[in-house]
RNA sequence: GGGCGAGUGGCGGAAUUGGUAGACGCGUAGGUCUCAAAAACCUAUGAGAGCAAUCUCGUGAGAGUUCGAUUCUCUCCUCGCCCACCA
């Protein structure tokens, strides 16, 4: 029998049905309704690896499968092609950047093509091209106009030996820079920005109304990170006595009475004024020291001990007029709310830290609370009626040993110490030597310290059955000697007492609020949880929630504070100094500033002439051509924007682009657009989830609210990731573990249709996982024997009734499988229907139709030539995706699992619906249900219809 | 340190309104075909016991709820990913 050559039948049909034209989208299509299925599109690095191939194919099969549901679907691809590694490749290799990123291109659409998708190539985009750029500068101008784009000055990192500025990222080991290990220093530089943090509380808001996975969403809204809070006015004097305004954002206002201190970051402009002369050069120092340090720098030091440099300085504390040293230390960043805080050490940990190591006040303004919620029968029934009492909490030292006494209760699980009710007037600390007298029999017992803490619980009392709210007071005790008097009966049934050393009882307290007690007393650290309010003057006694709306009102009528919100997200530097990028279209000139390029002019052609190794300013400002101009408003001498803008502003927008991809007049077309967007689908990696698809729903926002063409918030309706694929040692793929995976050896062994079967079938889409060229080898058997089973002998007949119900059980799973992205099992079904119709020994030719049209948006090549061999002249991928019959799939007989105390002893074969009575007289007469019964009457009888019958004796 | 997710045969994985754990594939073993090999096909394949029917154990560990738990609850362990001085 002739094999199935995949080699030559995949290229056949490439050709084909590019030839034919038959992926090629129409903007409107009768009777169907439209969808855009997006992938993200590829870098042109000259080679398409696996985790494209992952991209692609997965999509592919949800796209080709909507498509035969009766969707007009728009599944476009292109390149973005502006970027570093085409500048870097061009330097090293002595060419262009263009010429570099358009041969690769070329090599990457005949990699594309060898995949099989729907790829619609008639609206490809190429975002160095100067048809597509024009709209990218377009899109600058657009925000320039709205005031959403502006130039600012900017600390970045600098790296004088290249003469340039690095990102973030390029910045290693001791703030050196990656390239030449030369110290990294903190530099003032222009820098273009457009305004994202117009739109922060948009971009968390909307989150709601997408179906994004909501991992990714979280991440967006960690990126974005609002804090709400308050700003709150410090006021303090210089060395010449002159007073200023210090702005502090805190979302703890509730902890007002509670700071101590307070920080400005190093870089704070008031720093140099408060300075006094004894302190001067200890700030200086310091100072100098953070500059040498990036930001990320500074972030990667936590857990490091504080660091910092007193100015010699008192700011008030508005809520009591209290002074308060003045500290800079680099934990405060100056790019994050006002650059400075007021310190609360008692409630917050690098307070704390910070205090410890200078030796700074603590005072406590917040009695810890503790709720026990957890699900259980101890845990605090919030509407029940409350018994409020306050307790003692003794710790009690060892006569000799370094240990202590815990106390394990007997009527619930719960571990801690002796706890008394105090009452009768008694004091905290005497309340707690009686109780260890009488709950434990210790006679001689010593106060050492009362701490004069309160820690407040709640939590129901399983013993008294009652609900509790409990003021505790640690007190800490020493036993003089072990003499002991005779314990009642009654207490010694309900507590077993242990002696444990520090860290020993560290792990046996299991209760919340006596852990916090135990860790009170030795060490300590910030509380940052909920409580009462104490030492706060007019806040005592209110929670946190009532303080903090309390406190921002009374400070409010002295404005000395006011409501705040604030954000993590920064302003996007788009600014680039890089040859290979769309210029920004912006002139200055001496007369009239700076003057946007007017949209006629558009595209501002990247020059040619330029030499790529300048260093320290954009490459583009050694063209003399490309610099000096004229000014579009006055006409006079005028030279040109020499920045480039980030490429993740070139893939912002690209999805509109490929709905109009040959328009000149406009960025696309407002009826174009209308027709297809939002996106319905769109398929990427994860890596994605913060920058393009946050900067991708900035840009949708800003067009939405000042350009008419577009009237929706969200530009992806829908969003997946797939996984990543790793090397056969499920280590990820890379060059030096010479683990890589070429796509392209893979095709030729087996044939893109079993690569693409394989992507589907390893495992879920999301999750990704080691490639296993022995499973490729698996599925391309089971190619192999779909050819064999329809190159066989086909009966010309209506389906009998195994494979009309075969059949129709599958269409069933796999249309129901492949838009939850779940091919896995999608085909391992496909692949059961195969087993069955191979195993028979007469198969009709309608069966197997119908398995290649399941079959045909896994294995487009295969299918499409089985399907011409079948005698049709028309595309099986023009063809709609089969009906399944209903009745077929209803099965008449039902298999009952027989059970005895839940544990299986037959199958019965019984008609659907059979009573409980028929089936269990049907099962009593099964040997070995009888075998386990052993003449034990039932006690019970559970029945769940066509399902189990399970005999309780 | 914080957040999220996951732990099922030798391997990838299937199964959830709680109802026969291990579908499908890989690998392995034996067989058919062949001079031989490859390919293909057939059979077996969670572990243990048994000639067999069948039984016992088994979804990271432990407990709980239930007639019945991979699925629900609690505690713990391990791994992965993301974030990480944001006041």
């Amino acid at each position: 029998m002739e094999n199935y050559n995949h080699q030559k039948i995949e290229e056949k049909w490439q050709d084909i049905w590019e030839k034919t034209g038959i992926y090629h989208t129409k903007d409107e299509v009768r009777g169907k309704e439209n969808l855009y299925h997006l992938v993200m599109f590829p870098y042109p690095s000259g080679d398409l690896h696996l985790g494209h191939w992952y991209n692609y194919a997965g999509a592919d099969f949800r796209a080709r499968y909507m498509r035969m549901k009766g969707y007009n679907v728009l599944s476009p691809i292109g390149f973005d092609a502006f970027g570093l590694p085409a500048e870097n490749a061009a330097i090293k290799n002595k060419t262009h950047p263009k010429e570099w990123t358009y041969s690769n291109i070329e090599k990457m659409r005949k990699q594309l093509r060898s995949i099989g998708t729907i790829f619609d190539w008639e609206r490809e985009v190429i975002t160095c091209d100067p048809g597509y750029y024009k709209w990218t500068q377009w899109m600058f101008l657009f925000m320039y106009k709205n005031g959403l784009a502006y130039k600012t000055k900017k600390v970045a990192n600098w790296c004088p030996s290249c003469n340039t500025v690095i990102a973030n990222e390029q910045v290693v080991g001791n703030g050196v820079c990656e390239r030449c290990q030369t110290q990294v220093e903190q530099r003032e530089i222009d820098q273009w920005m457009f305004k994202i943090t117009e739109y922060a509380d948009e971009l968390i808001d909307d989150l709601e109304k997408i179906d994004w996975p909501e991992k990714t969403k979280t991440m967006q809204q960690n990126w974005v990170g609002r804090s709400e809070g308050a700003e709150v006015l410090f006021k303090a004097k210089d060395t010449s006595g002159k007073e200023h305004d210090l702005w502090v954002f805190t979302t703890r206002p509730d902890t007002l009475f509670g700071a101590t201190f307070m920080v400005l970051a190093p870089e704070h402009p008031l720093v140099t004024k408060l300075a006094t002369d004894k302190q001067k050069k200890a700030v200086e120092t310091y100072v100098e020291k953070t500059k040498k340090k990036t930001e990320l720098q500074r972030m990667e030091d936590e857990g490091k001990e504080k660091t910092g440099a007193f100015t010699g300085s008192y700011a008030k504390n508005p809520v009591n007029g209290k002074e308060i040293p003045i500290y800079i230390a680099d934990y405060v960043l100056m790019g994050y709310g006002h650059g400075a805080i007021m310190a609360v050490p008692a409630h917050d940990e690098r307070d704390w830290e910070f205090a410890k190591k200078f030796d700074l006040p603590i005072v406590e303004v917040l009695a810890p609370l503790f709720v026990n919620n957890r699900e259980g029968e101890d845990a605090f029934r919030e509407k029940d009626p409350i018994k409020e009492r306050d307790a003692v909490v003794a710790l009690v030292k060892h006569w000799k040993e370094d240990k202590y006494l815990g106390v394990k209760w007997t009527v619930n699980d719960w571990q801690g110490f002796v706890i008394g009710g105090i009452d009768n007037g008694e004091s905290a600390a005497e309340t707690g030597a009686r109780e260890v007298t009488e709950e434990i029999g210790y006679k001689n017992v010593k106060l050492v310290t009362d701490y004069g803490k309160i820690i407040h619980s709640k939590f129901y009392q399983l013993g008294k059955k009652e609900n509790r709210f409990a003021h505790f007071h640690p007190v800490l005790y020493q036993l003089e000697d072990n003499e002991r008097i005779e314990v009642a009966d009654h207490e010694k049934k309900l507590h077993k007492e242990v002696w444990l050393t520090k860290n020993e009882m560290s792990d046996f307290v299991n209760r919340d609020d006596m852990q916090w007690i135990w860790d009170g007393v030795f060490g300590g650290k910030a509380y940052e949880g909920e409580g009462i309010l104490v030492n706060s003057e007019y806040l005592n006694g209110l929670s946190k929630e009532e303080a903090i709306k309390k406190v921002i009102v009374e400070l409010s009528k002295k404005k000395l504070a006011k409501k705040a919100i604030n954000y993590r997200l920064r302003d996007w530097i788009i600014s680039r100094q890089r040859y290979w990028g769309a210029p920004i279209p912006i002139v200055y000139c001496d007369k009239c500033g700076e003057v946007p390029v007017p949209e006629e002019e558009l595209p501002v052609k990247l020059p040619e002439d330029v030499d790529l190794k300048s260093t320290g300013q954009s490459p583009l400002v050694t063209s003399e051509k490309f610099v000096n101009t004229k000014c579009p408003k006055c006409g006079g001498k005028a030279k040109r924007e020499t920045d480039t803008m980030d490429t993740f502003l070139c893939s912002s927008w690209y999805y509109f682009r490929y709905t109009d991809n040959k328009n000149d007049k406009e960025f696309a077309g407002k009826e174009k657009l209308t027709k297809w967007l939002p996106v319905d689908m769109y398929v990427g990696g994860a890596e994605h989830s913060v920058l393009h698809l946050l900067y991708s729903r900035f840009f949708t926002k800003a067009l939405r609210d000042y350009d008419k063409r577009i009237d929706f918030s969200e530009p992806f309706t829908a969003l997946r990731h797939q996984g990543t694929i790793l090397g056969e040692d499920g280590q990820k793929m890379s060059k030096s573990l010479g683990n890589v995976i070429a796509p392209d050896k893979e095709v030729n062994r087996v044939g893109a249709d079993a690569v693409r079967m394989y992507i589907g079938f390893m495992g879920p889409y999301n999750q990704g996982g080691p490639w296993n060229p022995n499973g490729v080898t698996g599925v391309k058997r089971f190619l192999d024997k779909v050819f064999r089973l329809a190159s066989r002998n086909l009966v010309e007949r209506e389906m009998d009734a195994f494979e009309a119900r075969s059949v129709s059980k599958t269409i069933k799973k796999v249309g129901e499988d492949i838009p939850e992205f779940k091919f896995n099992t999608a085909i391992s079904s496909l692949m059961v229907l195969t087993n069955e119709l191979t195993d028979a020994k007469e198969v009709s030719r309608e069966a197997v139709r119908y398995l290649l049209l399941m079959l045909a948006p896994f294995a487009p090549h295969l299918t499409e030539e089985l399907w011409e061999r079948f005698g049709n002249t028309k595309s099986i991928h023009l063809e709609p995706w089969p009906k399944y019959d209903k009745k077929a799939i209803e099965e008449e007989m039902a298999t009952i699992v027989v059970q005895v105390n839940g544990k299986v002893r037959a199958n019965l074969e019984m008609s659907k619906n059979s009573a409980q009575e028929s089936v269990l007289d049907e099962a009593m007469k099964s040997e070995n249900v009888k075998k386990f019964l052993s003449g034990k009457k039932p006690k019970k009888v559970i029945y769940v219809k066509d399902k189990i019958l399970n005999i309780v004796i």
